[in-house]
RNA sequence: GGAGCUGUGGUGUAGUGGCCUAACAUGCCUGCCUGUCACGCAGGAGAUCGCGGGUUCGACUCCCGUCAGCUCCGCCA
C-alpha cells in the first residue's frame, strides 16, 4: 500500500492519525530490549520512529540489525508523544512514528566521525569523508544557503533585465595577473588553453555585442598559494552593464545587496552604503578593506614629533615616511611580555619595531619618552585622543609598511578587545583607487586592478606625465573587513586603451598579439560600459558566520591546491603524456 | 619561496626521558533492559604514539629530516 511520503523534519501534529512513509538515514538507535527508538534524518530534519516487539515481532527482529547511518524507508502512523514523553528540543518533538514497516534500502559502514553539528574532526577526515561531512545539518544548511544566495542573485538581476551567459572555461592565457592554469591542447600540440581567472574580457566583448546588461555565477581559476579566503577555484558573481555610470553600477548593487540579505537571512540592509576614498581607507584604517565595525582609527603624528631628537622618528620622516599611531584603548595595563608579542605581531609587515606609550593620570610612561619634550607628548596624547590607562603605539616606517603593519595591527587589537560585533553587517564601498602603482621589482608601471578599468576623466591628461596620480573609475564593495566584490568602468575607446597598455610596457606589437581581438572590437560602436564581481564564496563565508570559505564550498581544496577525497592531483600515464607531447622534468626524487 | 602551530586506538584528548605492558571519554562488538531521546547497566575488542634517521643504558617524550593539515607573510591584474 502507498502512503504519503514526507520528509522527516516536517512531520508534525498535522498528521496525527496518518500513516506516512519516510525515507532517510539512521542518526540514533536506542535499544531498550523490546522497544527500539530511531532518529530518522534527512535533509530536513529529525524525527522518532518506534518499533515495539509487542506489535510486529519479525519487524522488530529486522530493526535490532539496524545501525547508525543505514538508509531506510519506514512506514508508520504518526501518533502523539504523551506530555512527559515530549523532547523539546526537537522541531518534531511533540509528536513520532509508530512502524507498520520497515525496509533497509541499504546497510552502512561505521561512519569515521559522528554526523552532527559541532563535531570536532580534524579537517583531515572530514574532507576525507566529504559526503558524510557534508551530511552534517550545519554543511548542508551552508550549501541551502549558497543555493539561496544564487537564486535571489538569479531573480534580482533578471528583474532587472539581465541576460545570463556563459563564456568559455578554456581560454586564451595572458601574463597579467595571477597564475594561469594551463590545459594542453591535443588538437594543437605544443599550444595551451588557461582556465579563465575571470569572464572579464568576455563581458565586456558582450557589451560590445549589444548584450547590455550580462550576468554569469561564474567559475574562476588562479595558480597562487592558499589562503583560508583563497581556492584555486572559486565563483564569482560576475556582472556587466552598458551605458551606465559608477552610481548606476553601485546604486543597483546596493539594492542587490539588501535584495540578498532580506531575502536569505530576512536582515534589513540600509542603503545607500558609506564610501570611502581609498587614500581615506589607508590613512584611517590602513587597509584598502576596512572592518568599520569598531574605531581604534589609526592617526599620524609625524608632524607633532618631527623636530624631536629621536633618532628612529627622525629616520622615518627624512625618508619620505611617516610616524602612525594607534590608540589601543584601556590597554594601558599590557605587559612587557604582550607588548613583545604584538611587536612580533607586526614584524611580517614590514615594521621593525613597536614603539608604546602608556597614558597615566600622571603622564606619559614611555622608554622613548625622554626624546619628546612635555608639550610634544601632550600634543600627542591629545592628537590620539590618549585618556589614561590607554596604549599608543607607533610604527614610524614608509608610508606602506606604516599603513600595512598599523592595519593588521589595528584589526588584532579589534579581535584582542572583542569588537567585532557579530551582528552587525558594515557594508563600505572603497572608491577613487589609483590606476596603477610603480612596481620597483618589474621597473614598471603595473595596474592596481586591471588593464581595462578606466581613468577619471579628470586625470585623462595626466595619463603620460605623471600617470601614479591618476585615479581609475573603479570600486570594491567591503563587508565586515573583507572584500567581497571589486569593479570598475571600463575604458572603451581604442585610443584611451592603447595609451594604457604604453603605459603597463606592452609594446604596440605586443598588445596587438594578446588583446589585439579586444582592440579590433573596440572599433566597431563600443557603448561605454562597467561591472563588478563578487566573490559569492566570500559572501556566503560571511553569511554564514564561518572563518573559512571552505565551509560553504561543497568539495574545496587543502592549502596545498589538493582534493583529500579524489587525490587530485595526480599523475597520468605515459600514453596520455605522449599524445599531448609532453615530457615532465622533475627534479629526482632521493 | 618563507614563518608558526598541530599530528597518540574509528573519533576527540591525556601523557614533557624509566611510573607506559600507553590512560580517559566517546564510538564499535556481545549480553541485559517497554518510554528513551547524548537512554542506562555489565562485559569485550581495538594504538608498532604521522614517517625516517639520530642522541641515550633507555624515546610517545629530546635533536635533525620528511610528509600531511591548518594559520599567516610573500604571491593573488
Amino acid at each position: 500500500m502507498q502512503f504519503r511520503t514526507i520528509f522527516c523534519g516536517e512531520v508534525n501534529k498535522g498528521h496525527l492519525g496518518e500513516t506516512v512513509t519516510l525515507n532517510g538515514w539512521v542518526q540514533r538507535r536506542r535499544d531498550h530490549g523490546k522497544l527500539i527508538f530511531f532518529d530518522l534524518r534527512d535533509r530536513t530534519g529529525l524525527v522518532q520512529v518506534v518499533f515495539n516487539f509487542e506489535q510486529d515481532e519479525e519487524m522488530f527482529q529486522l530493526a535490532e540489525t539496524i545501525r547508525s547511518e543505514f538508509v531506510l524507508t519506514v512506514q508508520g502512523e504518526v501518533v502523539a508523544r504523551s506530555p512527559e514523553t515530549v523532547n523539546t528540543k526537537l522541531p518534531t518533538g511533540e509528536i513520532e512514528v509508530q512502524a507498520v514497516s520497515l525496509e533497509i534500502l541499504n546497510k552502512a559502514k561505521t561512519p569515521p566521525f559522528y554526523i552532527e553539528d559541532g563535531v570536532d574532526v580534524d579537517e583531515n577526515v572530514r574532507l576525507k569523508y566529504r559526503y558524510l561531512d557534508l551530511r552534517r545539518p550545519e554543511m548542508l544548511q551552508n550549501m541551502v544557503l549558497r543555493h539561496r544566495v544564487t537564486k535571489l542573485v538569479r531573480d534580482y538581476l533578471d528583474g532587472q533585465g539581465f541576460l545570463e551567459v556563459e563564456t568559455p572555461m578554456l581560454t586564451r592565457s595572458t601574463p597579467e595577473g595571477a597564475r594561469d592554469y594551463l590545459v594542453p591542447s591535443r588538437v594543437n600540440p605544443g599550444d595551451f588553453y588557461a582556465l579563465p581567472q575571470s569572464p572579464q574580457l568576455f563581458k565586456q566583448l558582450l557589451m560590445v555585442a549589444g548584450a547590455e546588461r550580462y550576468f554569469q555565477i561564474a567559475r574562476c581559476f588562479r595558480d597562487e598559494d592558499l589562503r583560508a579566503d583563497r581556492q584555486p577555484e572559486f565563483t564569482q558573481i560576475d556582472i556587466e552593464l552598458s551605458f551606465c555610470t559608477q552610481e548606476t553600477v553601485l546604486g543597483m548593487m546596493e539594492k542587490m545587496m539588501a535584495h540578498v540579505f532580506a531575502g536569505a537571512l530576512g536582515e534589513d540592509i540600509a542603503t545607500p552604503f558609506p564610501r570611502l576614498t581609498y587614500r581615506e581607507a589607508m590613512e584611517r584604517f590602513g587597509s584598502d578593506k576596512p572592518d568599520t565595525r569598531f574605531a581604534l582609527e589609526l592617526c599620524d603624528v609625524s608632524e607633532i614629533v618631527k623636530d624631536a631628537d629621536f633618532k628612529v622618528f627622525k629616520q622615518a620622516l627624512a625618508n619620505k615616511g611617516a610616524v602612525k599611531g594607534i590608540n589601543a584603548k584601556g590597554c594601558g595595563h599590557y605587559s612587557r611580555r604582550e607588548l613583545d608579542e604584538l611587536t612580533q605581531f607586526v614584524a611580517p609587515y614590514g615594521a621593525k619595531g613597536l614603539a608604546y606609550m602608556f597614558v597615566e593620570n600622571e603622564g606619559v610612561r614611555s622608554p622613548i619618552a625622554k626624546f619628546f619634550s612635555e608639550e610634544t607628548l601632550q600634543a600627542i596624547v591629545e592628537e590620539m585622543g590618549g585618556r589614561p590607562g590607554d596604549l599608543l603605539l607607533f610604527v614610524a616606517d614608509s608610508f606602506d609598511v606604516a599603513y600595512h603593519a598599523l592595519g593588521a595591527l589595528r584589526l588584532k587589537l579589534g579581535e584582542r578587545l572583542g569588537l567585532l560585533d557579530e551582528n552587525k553587517q558594515n557594508f563600505l564601498w572603497v572608491v577613487d583607487f589609483p590606476l596603477v602603482f610603480f612596481d620597483a621589482d618589474e621597473d614598471r608601471y603595473v595596474a592596481n586592478h586591471h588593464p581595462f578599468t578606466s581613468p577619471r576623466d579628470e586625470d585623462l591628461d595626466k595619463l603620460e606625465s605623471d600617470p601614479a596620480h591618476v585615479l581609475a573609475k573603479a570600486y570594491d564593495l567591503v563587508l565586515n573587513g573583507v572584500e567581497i566584490g571589486g569593479g570598475s568602468l571600463r575604458i572603451y575607446r581604442r585610443e584611451v586603451q592603447e595609451k594604457m597598455f604604453k603605459l603597463l610596457g606592452f609594446t604596440p606589437e605586443g598588445a596587438r598579439e594578446q588583446f589585439g581581438f579586444l582592440l579590433d572590437a573596440f572599433e566597431y560602436g563600443t557603448p561605454p560600459h562597467g561591472g563588478i564581481a563578487f566573490g559569492l564564496d566570500r559572501l556566503v563565508m560571511l553569511m554564514a558566520g564561518k572563518d573559512s570559505i571552505r565551509d560553504v564550498i561543497a568539495f574545496p581544496k587543502t592549502a596545498s591546491a589538493s582534493c583529500l577525497m579524489t587525490s587530485a592531483p595526480s599523475g597520468v600515464d605515459a600514453r596520455q603524456l605522449k599524445e599531448l607531447h609532453i615530457k615532465t622534468d622533475l627534479p629526482k626524487k632521493i
